[in-house]
RNA sequence: CGGAGCGUAGCGCAGCCCGGUAGCGCACUACACUGGGGGUGUAGGGGUCGUGGGUUCGAAUCCCGCCGCUCCGACCA
């Protein structure tokens, strides 16, 4: 992508609106435009991350087994009634009517839908286990939003359900969910905590949430700073095997680490003092298992072995992955903008062109260019008619790993200078080499 | 939902107290010079002053209503 031809509306001075980091350099570096309270448009930079950072996800999720599927933003409220939540969730659940007159809403959540779509599908435990999952628009209706993409009005989530014969085997899909959200975050250059965490109108018995740490989180937590050692890395998981699922589990929840909703002051005490932490958290994810609190009053039910109808367990999963976005940048930025990590750039590498209309100039920044576009970087050209500092600015703004610099200082010497976005490091080096490294680098 | 505040050019703001028909910086357009960290000069374009009403000869300015947005708190998968 040339630079000239994207539209990339940066903004040189500081929103007033805007409080947090993340907020701030999303709107600074042209992500995102507000459309109402907690309401935002996606600019091209802005929704090329959200895509890369929803592909990990997919990837993930069906690295676990579970299937995607895409429910409707627009419900009937008839379901709701079902479950009982059209009058428990209040205020914060967007419903509108129909032309008809009929009560209808904005999903805020899909566990109602999701349920239906298994009660009328699924009779026999034979088809157990299923874990089905979307990555859709949701909408709650907040008293107050605020932080940008942190807490939105609309907002974009992935959102999971599992239905089991049994808890335990219930259990084990919320064991699977844990590890396969570890992944998913580490590859986001994220650590989450797991935390043990409050239910909330969900309901249940067992949940977790995931944390990042950051100052202006909204959660209060408690932890063992041990469990900030733990890193899940590139094991090789069977998300089938139930010893195996439970003992990352086991890993990754038995020191102390929870939300201020379920914090034991008795407990916290027990950690050693010095590796006693209180911080504040970005809630990325949270998992629940809620055995038949849906499956009863809707009737999803399946014969079991015995040939007696049983209500499935089962458990619902969700990350925020809008929200992402604020929490990666709130954990990885400097104060001259983004520094995203090579998995979520928007682009692989830019290539600035100090001096555009010199022939020279122009043909080495085309080749470059090229190169990495063979090598499959997705770079962009920064082949403005910018000052060099104007340039410089904007690369690191949007902070794309790589700045592969093209001018005639370096030509000169038949070199370009490198430079990493997030270590400063700085090298003259070939054209061929430069690109080497930036492939090497991704 | 309680408390506080803001709404004037794309963005950030001044002007309002004390009424006389709108200004600054950045951005933008053209040209020239430039170019290794938001460069310089010259010449330009752009505003229903959130909205409706009232007071007044005259309202961005004073009064009332409404709408929108932000911050603090309470609330919040």
């Amino acid at each position: 992508m040339r630079l000239s031809k994207y539209f990339l509306p940066i903004i040189k001075e500081n929103p007033k609106e805007a409080e947090i980091v993340s907020h701030r350099l999303m709107l600074r570096a042209g992500m995102i435009k507000q459309s109402s309270a907690g309401i935002y448009s996606w600019l091209p930079l802005g929704f090329k991350v959200l895509q890369k950072i929803e592909n990990i996800v997919h990837e993930e999720q069906q690295r676990a087994g579970h299937m995607p599927m895409l429910m409707p933003t627009m419900q009937s409220a008839d379901l709701w009634r079902e479950s009982g939540r059209y009058d428990d969730y209040g205020e914060e659940m967007l419903r509108v009517k129909d032309r008809m007159d009929r009560d209808m809403l904005y999903t805020p959540t899909a566990e109602e839908l999701m349920t239906d779509i298994f009660r009328s599908h699924v009779t026999s435990y034979k088809d157990l286990p299923i874990t089905m999952y979307q990555i859709q628009w949701k909408f709650r209706d907040e008293r107050r939003p605020r932080f940008g993409v942190m807490r939105g009005r609309e907002f974009y989530m992935k959102d999971g359900y599992n239905f089991d014969l049994t808890k335990e085997a219930a259990l084990h899909a919320y064991n699977r969910h844990l590890v396969s959200y570890l992944r998913t975050f580490e590859r986001m250059g994220l650590q989450a905590i797991p935390m043990r965490a409050d239910s909330g109108p969900i309901g249940g018995e067992d949940t977790h949430e995931f944390l990042v740490l950051a100052e202006t989180g909204e959660s209060e937590v408690f932890y063992d700073a041990s469990v900030t050692d733990l890193t899940f890395g590139d094991r090789d998981i069977d998300y089938d095997n139930v010893e195996q699922c439970a003992g990352v589990l086991k890993e990754f929840t038995s020191r102390y680490a929870r939300t201020d909703e379920t914090h034991d002051e008795a407990l916290f005490a027990q950690v050693p003092i010095e590796r006693q932490r209180k911080a504040r958290g970005i809630e990325v994810g949270q998992i629940f298992y809620f055995g038949t609190k849906y499956s009863d009053p809707m009737k999803a039910l399946v014969q079991g072995p015995d040939g007696k109808p049983v209500p499935v367990h089962m458990g619902s999963h969700g990350i925020g992955v809008s929200r992402l976005l604020g929490a990666i940048i709130e954990a990885s930025h400097d104060e001259n903008g983004i520094i995203w990590p090579a998995s979520v750039a928007p682009f692989g590498a830019v290539v600035i062109n100090m001096r555009v209309g010199d022939a020279a100039c122009d043909a080495w920044s085309q080749n470059a260019y090229n190169m990495l576009v063979k090598a499959g970087m997705d770079p962009l050209l920064d082949d403005t008619d910018k000052g060099a500092g104007a340039k410089f600015a904007t690369a690191d703004l949007i902070g794309v790993p790589w700045q592969l610099v093209v001018g005639p200082r370096g030509i000169q010497a038949g070199e370009v200078e490198l430079k990493h976005r997030k270590t400063g490091e700085k090298q003259s080096l070939s054209l061929e080499a430069a690109v080497n490294r930036i492939v090497a680098g991704a």
